[in-house]
DNA sequence: GCGGATATAATGTCTATACATTATTGAGAC
DNA sequence: GTCTCAATAATGTATAGACATTATATCCGC
């Protein structure tokens, strides 16, 4: 029933520190302090100190303490889905219909390494058949050799990529921009009107894989990022 | 100079996994097997192991075993800071213009509890005398008292907010939208200019805090967002 | 005072063990 | 067969100790 003691030791000062009662920089207690306090082993403590160090809520200083960190930015953590899953996720159906694909040398567009071929992909992504992305695509193929024999006719490059390449590192760039005369077109906007633009460059190791930067039809997406609670969906004991 | 074993485990793991070795849904090595093979004690393959969990790399059931979890989406982290800091940061000069302050009833902006009052704060935010932000923001005057005192002139209410008032949950929308007439006029840009939206509503506990909405002028403004390698700033070794 | 060696106080990691918790498996009752 | 319940295999939490690491403080020589 009651939580285990190294975890009332973490929220305990999570609480304290969030109600502001411990300020950003004030001291917390020593290990050897908090063990007594508790009734407890070092390792609880230690566990329950290092998981708020990790959390970024206290820092630690060997030979000086535990202090509360000062809080500079919020940090939020924003999920980017699969655009397929997230439709159908939302009970339409997505349909992906490939514009152009072609192969260049690297370079032109500063992406993947000189001499290099870059396949780019453009396409557009449509939830119950109305458009509401468009998406340019480049794709290292020396990176990803298998993508020359994929057909993305009506597959999405990015739900492919997902699957099938692994990455270890992103940067996502979020902006609005107007729709210009091209892709106002395909999305079916006046052309002026305001998109969400979404570009995002992966890489392996030291080696881009892909970058893309989609066109979202303001009226029909946008992102949401949560800070706290992570999923808030558990229901209550 | 050699990395502790517990971090060369889990980092090992992490690597095979990122790397596609270890597909997703295959099964770990029990922590039993893992003491075994890396001629440890339990306690260090069980913490390499929860720290992957932490990372969301795992799923662990007990009985069961551990399981490289199926990736669904990218969790990106979106650092938002403050904007007179990150003003600051890009060289220039913040200044906040305070357009209109009241205090209303609740209920009326679908924000804070019902018969509570709420302060409603309109302003701008200028980056060397350019306005690039439009914001409009609530506050639930009983989660925070102190605010009826402050002048917020030019003050940024953010700015004091973050300072002054402590929060565990937040949500953040971002989307893209047209610059209507009065916030075009004050942006000094076109109506129907794209503009970044970026929505945000703060909680204490089950108490809405503050609720605010800024327009940004697209051509000065965007979010980034970075997944791996967290400080990139690292030098080699 | 000032700079540099040394002691020390705090965290970081690890071991070996114990018992708690829980989802699955499997045996037995029906 | 299928339902129920107990055995079991895995993770979850905790203990008590040991040694490693490292930033800080202190002392000492000058």
């Amino acid at each position: 029933m009651t939580k285990p003691l190294g975890e009332r030791i973490r929220s305990q000062f999570e609480a304290r520190i969030l109600s502001g009662e411990l300020a950003p920089g004030e001291r917390l207690p020593t290990e050897a302090e908090l063990m007594q306090q508790f009734g407890c082993s070092r390792m609880t403590v230690s566990k329950a100190l290092s998981a708020l160090a990790d959390a970024g809520l206290i820092e630690r200083r060997k030979r000086a303490g535990s202090f509360v960190s000062r809080p500079r930015v919020h940090s939020m953590v924003l999920d980017i889905p699969d655009l397929a899953e997230e439709v159908a996720a939302r009970g339409q159906t997505h349909r992906y219909r490939l514009i152009r694909r072609d192969v260049s040398e690297a370079g032109i567009a500063h992406f993947g390494p000189a001499g290099g071929q870059v396949l780019a992909l453009d396409g557009l992504h449509l939830a119950d058949n109305v458009p509401f992305a468009f998406e340019q695509r480049l794709v290292d193929i020396a990176a990803v050799p298998d993508i020359a024999d994929v057909d993305f006719g009506h597959l999405a490059p990015g739900s492919w990529l997902l699957r099938h390449v692994p990455w270890d590192e992103a940067e996502t760039r979020i902006a609005a921009e107007g729709a210009s005369g091209s892709i106002a077109d395909w999305l079916d906007v006046e052309p002026g009107t305001a998109t969400l633009v979404v570009e995002r460059r992966t890489w392996r190791g030291s080696d881009s894989i892909t970058f893309v930067r989609q066109h979202f039809r303001a009226d029909q997406y946008d992102l949401v990022a949560r800070f706290g609670q992570r999923s808030a969906s558990r229901a209550p004991a």
